[in-house]
DNA sequence: CAGCAGTTTTTGACAAAGTCCAAATCTTGA
DNA sequence: TCAAGATTTGGACTTTGTCAAAAACTGCTG
């Protein structure tokens, strides 16, 4: 991220040690949770609460500073990556979490076929499978 | 559902009240949570732990009778329709699910570009929108 | 630079969705 | 019918996140 206090000022956002140190660890930790930025934070500032993280992830997110990704059995997810449609793919055996391009093009699978009268506005595309390291792990 | 006590017996499962019970119900309701499968499952039974819902759903979900699916900010949804890569389309608003046909043939985006080295084993595609109900509802 | 109004942050309780564990019960096969 | 092994139950516990009220801070104004 060039700029995390331009940002803030962009949307409106008073300007706070913790969304700083928060953006700046989004943006230097693609993929981690909540509490590995409040880990990461926390190095930085000292302390933080639980909840100012989650305050402050869910209004970088709202504001579309930043992006969440829930993939199944893991928690969130965030990443400062944002507008360029890429997608993911996760690691069943470990979460490791890695940017893919789109498959097809700009917006890829962005037209179901069938829609049911659904206005449809995304189309998320996660990729699983094993990691390089999981893969070479006997798999008990 | 064909023939839930044959499934159970094709996969060396113990046949038992609750997961046949939990079988239809899931064949019955699909996209249902395991809340709703407890709920519709006491009626037909009268009573059955939460605890043996998710056992039973576990069990089936291992054996690969049934089809886990766990979209963002909702809990776990079951499926029996399974092994046709058909994907979803959840209403953001309510978590209404409808089934959706692979947009792009057979294995749709089974091949990221670059894969960093993972096996891929799965594309998950779930389209976001909003379904014909909610989009009449005035969005407060 | 001091003061104010409105936001943020903090703390602690609470909620939802699942899992863990040990005891009781049921299925299956002999 | 019985025993062995699997399943079901009930209850405690865990994880991830939200709610609410009080304290602290930010950005303006004068």
């Amino acid at each position: 991220m060039r700029d995390p206090e331009a940002t803030l000022r962009q949307h409106d956002l008073p300007v706070t040690a913790q969304r700083l140190a928060v953006l700046r660890a989004v943006s230097s930790h693609p993929h981690a949770t909540a509490d590995d930025l409040a880990e990461s934070v926390r190095g930085e500032l000292g302390t933080i609460s639980r909840q100012s993280v989650y305050n402050v992830l869910n209004v970088l997110t709202d504001k579309g500073i930043i992006r969440r990704i829930q993939p199944a059995d893991s928690p969130a997810r965030y990443e400062d990556r944002i507008g360029d449609n890429h997608h993911h793919l996760v690691c069943r055996a470990c979460g490791k979490t890695e940017d893919v391009c789109c498959a097809v093009g700009d917006a890829p699978c962005l037209t179901a076929k069938s829609h049911h009268g659904f206005k449809i506005d995304e189309a998320e595309v996660i990729y699983w499978g094993t990691c390089p390291t999981c893969q070479q792990k006997p798999r008990d």
